[in-house]
DNA sequence: CGAGCCCTTGAATCCTGTCAAATGCAGTGG
DNA sequence: CCACTGCATTTGACAGGATTCAAGGGCTCG
């Protein structure tokens, strides 16, 4: 099972729960599941949608206009609720789809209302984690909206290192980045051709490399400077698994 | 007070509560507000703040970047909780600013623990309002970067239409529109030139006309054809007051 | 009547998108 | 072992949409 002998759960990042709210998780968790890369877990056109916590691996929540473009929303990572907001809203308006090969606690969705009448910290916990969602969401906004190509370019890099070494902080500046050109093109609403200029101009700067599928950080005050990044401080978060 | 005779919970959208739930509401009220047009009620600088539900009139949630450039996150209506994300996260990255004189609930913050054990309905509602905020952002972020200037203006003024008339849904093609352009430009992230260009488009076309503070529809479906709009059903809605 | 704010418009610039083609690489099958 | 395919990356030329800069008009208000 996962809720007590979940390995996410060691990680530093994630506040500590108690016993009783373990077992509590521990009682509407139906499975721990793994799904391979490129897979839709959440589609935009289904009515009812599970409700998961990413446990590893990395996925992406997008939508798409007719005309085909892309936009996505917010890159998950380990910890984040998948199919939250669908499971709330009963309308599922965004897709989330794998990006790499990734395990997922699967919640029991008939029981959050169990767990909103059982449990109030969690219910506060899943809040939480959903206006921490939001907030990813603005400042996404604020970059596609507010920024040039080139300061996209560096303040989405810098926002995926910070996010990983939150979750695993050894020190070292190279980080798994699974994500192409094209994701990150859609992630800023730039064209593919001009997100690959953008993406050089910065390399050839030598603020950072991308290579292998892994990212290097080389000149992180550099990338700060140029997107303009403002460090908000690492408080634990609540992990509902 | 305000919970029980709260003028704005006798709109249809609203869902009603329990006489249980609304005494709580009432206990958990600091009182009625009014705040004129143009001022800071949320600001990101701040430590820590208040929690209001927005009773009348409009707001606008924003972020700036240094070098000026100010990004509106979404704009708040009558129903919708201001200063949530700021009181989870007790981190404040947003500012809100009245853009209209406006009518506040204000809410004893200190109280909202007490909130989530003593109702747990009221709790899930206070989740629903979050993950529907992020919806709206969600929606702006896909506006904001995947359509042109045309269609983004075309989005911007259906989704007020249709918001404003969720709320008051007499017929009628004619709504307040309290957004100027400068608004309209970093709601879309475009400059204020081109918006003005954009506006005026549209305006020849004969799709809609803003004029003195108010917006009128005349061609809606033209509209949503522009902003690939997609309709979706008007459901009752929680209403924390 | 002048100041300030917002809206409007034009011209020039430049950033970004579109189109197109070439490269490199991994996997497939002959 | 080697064509061949498919996919992601890379690059160039060009067009076009959006920004910038600038100036003028209309309006309210002191």
């Amino acid at each position: 099972m996962c809720a007590d002998k979940c390995r996410l759960r060691e990680l530093d990042i994630f506040k500590p729960n108690t016993a009783q709210e373990l077992e509590f998780m521990q009682s509407i968790k139906v499975r721990n599941t793994r799904f391979p890369a490129g897979k839709v877990i959440v589609s935009e056109r289904a009515s009812a949608a599970q409700l998961y916590t990413l446990l590893d691996g990395w996925a992406i929540r997008h939508k798409t206009l007719k005309n085909g473009r892309r936009q996505i929303l917010n890159i998950m990572f380990p910890g984040d609720l998948i199919g939250l907001q669908q499971n709330l809203l009963d309308e599922s308006t965004s897709n989330v789809e794998t990006i790499t090969e990734v395990e997922l606690c699967e919640l029991d969705r008939n029981k959050l209302w169990l767990l909103y009448q059982s449990f109030p910290s969690l219910a506060y916990d899943i809040t939480w984690i959903c206006a921490h969602e939001e907030q990813i969401v603005d400042d996404n906004l604020l970059n596609v909206g507010a920024r040039s190509a080139v300061e996209k370019i560096a303040m989405l890099i810098l926002h995926v290192f910070k996010r990983y070494r939150a979750l695993y902080p050894e020190s070292g500046k190279v980080i798994p980045f699974p994500l192409n050109q094209q994701d990150v093109a859609d992630a800023l609403g730039l064209s593919l051709a001009h997100t690959n200029k953008s993406l050089k101009k910065l390399e050839k700067l030598g603020l950072h490399k991308i290579q292998d599928g892994k990212l290097t950080i080389i000149n992180e005050k550099a990338l700060a400077t140029v997107a303009d990044y403002f460090e908000s401080p690492i408080t634990p978060r609540p992990l509902i698994c």
